[in-house]
RNA sequence: GGUGGCAUCGCCAAGUGGUAAGGCCGUGGCCUGCAAAGCCAUUAUCCCCAGUUCAAAUCUGGGUGUCACCUCCA
């Protein structure tokens, strides 16, 4: 299969280091607040590679972190009073219960930086031993950028004189170099929270946790590169991408990652969903309205380096999408499952093996749905037409991870069981109604049910409906 | 200012050298008491200019527009 690799910057054949077995480590959230459409995105399209992978046959290892140190943390503390685990636990279970929603397989390791101290601290030890870390007289200690001739390899980015000047400008000095950046920050008084490690008081600086924990939980210690993959979103290729690879190069020898990969960003009307713009969206807020089931399936629908423009009629018109899946599944139910149609199968595997391209995915999916109603409205009698459908749309379950909701649950979202049995009750009545052939009255009751966003339809088997 | 991405039917969106997938919307038809659902049919020469080639949406050069990163951020 091939995905495209952020440093090389194309797409290229995907062969892992160790045959059959695949090791990720995707970057998670700074748990300081819910998490945001953004997050979903990036856990989602983490999430179907690893699926797919897996279904290639391949054996994954797969770790995200909580980063539950960080600056925002801390001036949440002092605003609300709580301590840092309080308000990371909080953060962490919101967390998780969305990604439980979105249908988010757990990562086989969730390590946090509060839990890696002793692996950051002696992985800091060691750059300084290695000299490419140093320490000032605040305590702080920082990378020193200059001593690793690889760096700006991952980014690709070029340092031009007049962007060092201006940046070193706004720097308060002590660093040797302008695009140094902080390993530990050591505890100065008033600190809130402080913790105790071999290289002094303070707390660790963003990269190095993530450079600890890998090495810690995923690497391979005798292969040029420590994992295979190294996901997360596109932002994060620069700064934090870059220095974790040059610290990991420096105090390990070895290239972090074999390849890289990056998500696009979730935008709202055009611009950047970001905490600055104010236009961030949080994913509990989205299920309220809408399943996560439908919520996964839309934000799966654009390709995921692509920028994702979030909009209510476009969500709407996935639903339209996903709904036809259910729709068959309908038709099919109460069937045995039988074998998955081996094309369809390997058509999937192909398109989502040529990084992740999900419109072909989709595309093939609307054809198959098209082609098995086709052949049930011809009425031919085929039992394995049946078992074979729905075979594939556990498939598709599998590797997109929707479909595989009760069909007739699905339709019913986000309906009370009073509105349900309401109903019921006025699709009973409209049933007599037209045994009476009086349609006039049993088109008043369509419209009362229409009215509550009721649309029913009448089948063979009875009168359905479906929550528009 | 530096770097990178993108520009394909009203909307969303595939396609990386051989004469444009799919979805939504619209229109016509079948089905239906009427609908809905489903099915069938139907809608583009690919931002502009120049070039390479027998052949380009796809390659090259230039231009325009747009977005992002360069500061915490998925």
């Amino acid at each position: 299969m091939t995905i495209y690799d952020s440093v090389q910057r194309k797409k290229v054949e995907f062969v892992p280091i160790k045959p059959d077995e695949v090791r990720i480590y995707v970057c998670g959230p700074t748990v300081y607040d819910h998490a945001h459409l953004g997050h979903a995105r990036s856990s989602l399209s983490f999430d179907v590679l690893r699926r797919v992978l897996e279904e290639r046959g391949f054996s994954v290892k797969f770790v995200k972190n909580f980063t539950d140190i960080d600056d925002k943390i801390i001036k949440k503390m002092s605003e609300s009073g709580e301590t840092l685990k309080e308000i990371t636990n909080r953060f962490e279970n919101s967390y998780l219960s969305d990604m439980e929603a979105l249908n988010v397989a757990r990562a086989d390791i969730e390590p946090r930086a509060t839990e890696s101290l002793d692996e950051i601290a002696s992985f800091i030890n060691r750059l300084i031993d290695n000299g490419v870390a140093y320490r000032i007289p605040s305590g702080d200690i920082y990378f020193d950028t200059s001593k690793d001739s690889q760096y700006l390899s991952i980014s690709k980015r070029v340092q031009n004189e007049d962007e060092r000047e201006s940046r070193l400008d706004r720097v308060e000095g002590e660093k040797r170099n302008s695009e140094d950046f902080v390993l530990w920050k050591g505890a100065v008084d008033g600190d809130v929270i402080s913790f105790k490690t071999e290289v002094g008081d303070g707390r660790p600086g963003w990269h190095i946790e993530c450079s600890a924990m890998i090495e810690k939980h995923l690497a391979y210690k005798d292969s040029e590169y420590s994992i295979d993959i190294h996901g997360g979103g596109a932002d994060l290729l620069f700064p934090h991408h870059e220095n974790e690879a040059s610290q990991s190069r420096c105090a390990t020898g070895h290239e972090l990652s074999k390849y890289w990969i990056h998500n696009g960003f979730v935008k709202i009307d055009g611009e950047k969903m970001s905490k600055s713009l104010g236009n961030s969206f949080f994913i509990r807020d989205a299920l309220h309205h809408y399943s996560g089931e439908l919520l996964r399936f839309y934000l799966l629908s654009t390709h995921y380096r692509q920028d994702f423009n979030f909009s209510e009629e476009e969500l709407l018109n996935s639903k339209k999408r996903l709904d036809k899946i259910y729709r068959l599944k309908k038709r099919l139910y109460g069937g045995k499952v039988g074998e998955v149609n081996k094309q369809f199968r390997g058509t999937l595997l192909e398109a989502l093996g040529d990084d992740l391209n999900i419109s072909v995915t989709l595309s093939a999916i609307d054809n198959f749905i098209s082609e098995v109603n086709e052949k049930l409205d011809s009425g031919i009698k085929d039992k394995n037409l049946k078992r074979e459908a729905l075979a594939n749309i556990e498939f598709i379950d599998r590797v997109l991870g929707v479909g595989g909701s009760d069909a007739y649950q699905y339709f019913q979202w986000g309906v009370s069981e009073s509105d349900k049995e309401k109903i019921r009750e006025l699709i009973e009545s409209r049933t007599v109604a037209k045994k009476d052939k009086q349609f006039d009255k049993a088109d008043e009751i369509r419209e009362e049910l229409l009215s509550m966003s009721i649309q029913i339809m009448d089948t063979a088997d009875g009168t359905l409906w479906e929550r528009s």
